[in-house]
DNA sequence: CAACGCCACTGGAACGCTCCAGGAGCCCCT
DNA sequence: AGGGGCTCCTGGAGCGTTCCAGTGGCGTTG
């Protein structure tokens, strides 16, 4: 089938047009110094040969592929859809293309990703995983423009992060409980992961500053169990603030499995705003990060690291609240 | 900082080892004609330097960058997720690594991603979306192999296909219904795309071939509404075989709703064995696609379309019946 | 011992683009 | 008339690879 002809190149259009190579690459990149008559003749012969400018030969001539690369540690989160939608809306504006690669949750397949993309000649590269390994973080960061959205500190100097203000996160949770009137309140943990600290720490916090004391549940320590046996007593816990969505998810599961009514014996706030969040019923009171917002953070630092701006900065932005059916005062 | 010095290249290598770039090229490929004293030497001295090869002048020298693309339209959808999954397995078996474009869901979207990652090089494409313009397919199968998973039509010639096969997935989950004794077996569809077809066609024959009438209703003709007030009736419907599980699991909410029992008053059958289908209470039966099969398959051919081979297949997969707690006997 | 074949290695062209130094033509000013 | 400064355009070098046609040395063979 002769359509797998050669694709055409600049001199193809070139000659077509009868101009030399170098002003087909002028007037196809937009520059200045091309007359308006000659430009659109030649692009109106590149259209018409269906030329395509080759990218492996741009990025090899210039240096640079006007391509960023997205490092995702798990494809079906849709936390991380959200955040990749932002990014790439970001880029598109400046005229720039996304790749993603996917590490599948493990660290050792992110590391490997993280090279091959690199190797691509991406000009930059955001991570969206906090599983990676510091090293290859920083391995990474020598080579490119480096911006990190989630992890909340920046271990290596030379990148940037972006990321959810937690510790508001948490205090915009307890401060929703308090005003419901929520006194005995418990913190459910399952990760003891850099954000899930964060939250934790802004639990113990907001609880100390209303003068309450502030108990903390571990998952992985039956912490599930013993929250719903002591929630049937009258001392015992009204409320608890999950560490996450998928936590707040399968302790509403159990606890209505145990016969406990949400929200009238225990209100039940989540953090992420998880799909799961919106699927359960009744629907999870949670706290939602700015996904799209965040994504498209990382992206404009990025450029501008690209641009060459030499600072590494830190930035957080502010969650909200959303609430659902799993709050109500205390009865 | 003077990390950022240029990266070493193969001649960097060649002369830190006395030898030609030439040389040095084969010893990294691994190609025969290299005494084992110089290519182990070479290769010390390349790793020594920190030496990566240029894909981008690799690419541009070969006319192959050893990575393929994989278009995803939905990146929140772990059926997606998975396909990747298998897609990337297989690839990396292969020595090849993956880029991945992501439409959001919009065929524009899809259709500029799907350029942009052949304007990157890619050696071949494998498109999960049945968003993707037939245009578009075509365009691009004209410049690379390209391997479409799940539309269950080959429209263009030039592409081959992976999916799964509806038709005996509808059949399972009508046989399972029917050997409960279910008699009275209704089809809520909420899509008239190809896979949905398929599956309609299919329990329609499944109904016939067992001597019973069948009656598709539709969501978006209020067919929800109209199978909940039928299925109260002593000539009302006992069972549901839905398109979809997130049409199942609406339909099961709304059941609920209603006040009736799922599964004693109403079964129903969903398909995909999509995340909802293990969320919702009680778990959807459903009919559960090889997802990382069907990747792993897509990979395959396309390798072997990479290779050299000029057919194009269209190859199904068998699917698989997961039985949870939304079937069960007519009462 | 000359001829041959094979092995290990080399140098340069090519891939498709960008970038740079420079050239032709034109208008304006002195 | 001569020069200066535009604007629009050109040719060639270079980016880091691969590929191809050799080259030289060595062992085998008639």
């Amino acid at each position: 089938m002769s359509a797998d002809r050669a694709a055409p190149t600049i001199v193809d259009v070139a000659r077509a047009a009868g101009v030399s190579k170098s002003l087909v690459s002028l007037a196809i990149r937009g520059d200045v110094g091309v007359s308006d008559a000659t430009r659109t003749r030649i692009l109106a012969v590149a259209d018409d040969l269906g030329y395509r400018s080759n990218v492996l030969a741009r990025g090899l001539a210039r240096g640079r592929t006007q391509v960023i690369g997205v490092l995702v540690s798990d494809l079906s989160n849709p936390y991380h859809a959200d955040v990749v939608a932002g990014i790439e809306s970001r880029a598109l504006d400046a005229g720039l293309g996304t790749v993603i690669g996917h590490g599948r949750s493990r660290p050792e397949v992110l590391a490997a990703r993280l090279d091959q993309i690199l190797d691509l000649g991406v000009d930059g590269v955001i991570v969206v995983s906090a599983m990676l390994a510091a090293e290859a973080l920083d391995a990474a960061a020598t080579r490119r423009p480096l911006v990190m959205v989630g992890r909340p500190f920046t271990q290596p100097r030379r990148v940037s992060v972006v990321r959810n203000h937690d510790e508001r996160g948490a205090a915009l949770a307890l401060d929703h409980l308090l005003s419901l009137g929520h006194r005995r309140i418990v913190h459910l943990a399952s990760s003891r992961r850099a954000a899930a600290s964060a939250r934790r720490h802004a639990y113990g916090e907001a609880m100390t500053r209303a003068d309450l004391p502030a108990t903390t549940l571990w998952v992985d320590e039956g912490g599930t169990a013993a929250l719903l046996a002591a929630s049937g007593t009258p001392e015992g816990p009204t409320a608890c603030f999950a560490g996450n969505d998928r936590t707040a998810a399968a302790l509403l599961h159990d606890a209505l499995d145990a016969g406990l009514d949400v929200p009238a014996r225990l209100s039940i706030v989540g953090y992420d705003d998880a799909q799961i969040a919106r699927q359960v019923r009744p629907g999870l009171t949670t706290v939602a990060q700015p996904r799209e917002a965040i994504g498209r953070e990382a992206a404009r630092l990025l450029l501008s690291r690209i641009d060459g701006d030499r600072d590494t900065v830190e930035v957080t932005l502010e969650p909200s609240l959303t609430v659902r059916g799993t709050t109500a005062a205390p009865c």
